[in-house]
DNA sequence: GCAAATTAGATGTATATACATACATTTGTA
DNA sequence: TACAAATGTATGTATATACATCTAATTTGC
């Protein structure tokens, strides 16, 4: 859909501009159509986000900061998100022996197995919108880190 | 800065899955840095948007479901946002006489004035942050349209 | 060696998101 | 005209976001 009929609006000050608006409505439409999915395993965004993370490192453990510098939001609460999933036991949390003041989490078996199923979902909806080639796909993953360019790297 | 550093992660499956995440982050970056400025007026994203659509159509009002189907994210709650900005009485609800189910939504003067600032101080970031030429904005904009796609138009 | 500064995480608060439901008004239809 | 269905908005609930503050543990600097 183009973004004058997603706003229900025409007046952009320019290219820039829109690719901003651009940009923000697209990243809602995306988490739209996969939250829906994930709905099913009863697991929010930023929860999938989490385990994702915890697969990446699995079997070894990662401290809550070490997990918040890989979301995706850094603005997310991560210790707020990990006790939804330790309710439901797809993580386990231990105090560091190293540095008390840290807390370790672990993926438990549950929380790797819906993972699985969950990623699988998810790329099978991937799959369904492929819309992008590779090729364009990396000029948009290129156009975006121009965007971000100022950022202090 | 590149995905890679902002998730410290390498493993992406493919550049379309990669182009994915980098959307979501792109809007995240976009989001933090503006909300920093529009926090001096103290006024939230969601806050500006609803201002922003109100004075287009200035001096006419919105219903709250045409302000609605104007946000970039359309599962905002516009009569809680809407709560917030009268209570800073920078818009105004009257009950419509045409359909008494209808609350018309109209930006005050204080409302214009609070925009006008705001939106001027933003473009003054946003002038900063010209990274993209009118040329890249509008081959982002079709790439991230064509990402978009499957969408029923 | 110990106080001050720093760091890690938990917790509190206001607002947003996502979605369900309630309530009033309007519309469509028998 | 009566009444069911649809529509527009408000409100309720759980979780997330953004940010501030608090506590405990560790590091540092004298």
């Amino acid at each position: 859909m183009k973004l004058e009929n997603a706003l229900l609006s025409t007046k952009f000050s320019s290219e820039v501009q829109k690719a901003s608006l651009n940009v923000l409505y697209s990243a809602w439409w995306l988490k739209s159509i996969t939250s829906k999915e994930l709905k099913d395993f009863d697991l929010t965004h930023e929860q999938y986000n989490v385990l994702r993370i915890l697969k990446g490192k699995y079997p070894d453990q990662l401290c809550v900061k070490d997990i918040a510098r890989r979301m995706i939001e850094k603005s997310s609460n991560v210790p707020r998100i990990i006790d939804r999933l330790e309710i439901k036991k797809l993580v386990k949390r231990t105090v560091s022996e190293s540095d008390k003041r840290e807390t370790l989490i672990t993926i438990t078996k549950s929380g790797l197995s819906i993972l699985e199923s969950s990623t699988s979902k998810l790329n099978k909806l991937h799959d369904c919108m492929q819309n992008l080639t590779e090729k364009e796909a990396l000029q948009l993953n290129q156009l975006l880190e121009k965007m971000r360019q100022k950022e202090t790297d």
